[in-house]
DNA sequence: TTTTTATACATCGTGATATGATGTATTACG
DNA sequence: CGTAATACATCATATCACGATGTATAAAAA
């Protein structure tokens, strides 16, 4: 996918993968292979960004000996993913603008 | 509309504006109102990135005495459009991902 | 036992990019 | 005559994804 295009889609991706179930990064990545991929830099820098953003918390635990860091999803957050909706409707009629007249090619 | 989700359109959204007929800077980002905005500083940067990229020509023209440009599509920057076509399956997969179980709320 | 792979998180440098601020010119309007 | 509209341009700034690289531990393979 064009990474431009998929600039957009990252956070809210990142929050949807914590929504229903706090979790941590590495399964994070795993989680999302099928919709969407990225690197381990990338999605770090992007928890650091939401936490910061307040949109996550984090809470440090060990298990089996290893450092994890579990996030859980905040109101802020979840009105993040409503904000994502609404733009949806935008995205939609920006679609019909630039593939009008393209269904029959 | 979130500033990350319109990186991703706005390149396309350029060429579809230009893809039907040839036209200029300052009539484009009218054209484009309704759908997307952006300033001008942007739209000439963006113009000139596809200029760069060979996703369209340019031809100078004087008008009543004013400078203007006019931009044409190549096939280049038309497959662009299909590329966005493709990827618009991707965007739908992962928007069901990030709404899924949304729609009651 | 030693090596490799998987798990888990972190930082740095780089290249891309949207935008506000600002600038240059000309034409149209009141 | 002054202001708004037309038309394009550049610069500095802030944001961001990602590869490269690093640190540790546990499990599996050799």
């Amino acid at each position: 996918m064009d990474i431009q295009l998929k600039r957009g889609l990252l956070d809210v991706c990142v929050l949807a993968a914590i929504k229903d179930k706090d979790t941590y990064g590495y399964k994070i990545i795993k989680d999302m292979k099928p919709y969407i991929e990225m690197s381990e830099s990338t999605l770090y820098t992007i928890l650091k960004r939401l936490e910061s953003q307040k949109m996550i918390t984090v809470k440090t635990e060990i298990y089996d000996g290893r450092l994890r860091k579990y996030y859980h999803i905040t109101n802020l957050g979840k009105s993040r993913i409503k904000e994502f909706k609404n733009d949806w409707k935008e995205i939609i009629t920006i679609y019909n603008f630039v593939c009008k007249e393209e269904e029959d090619e």
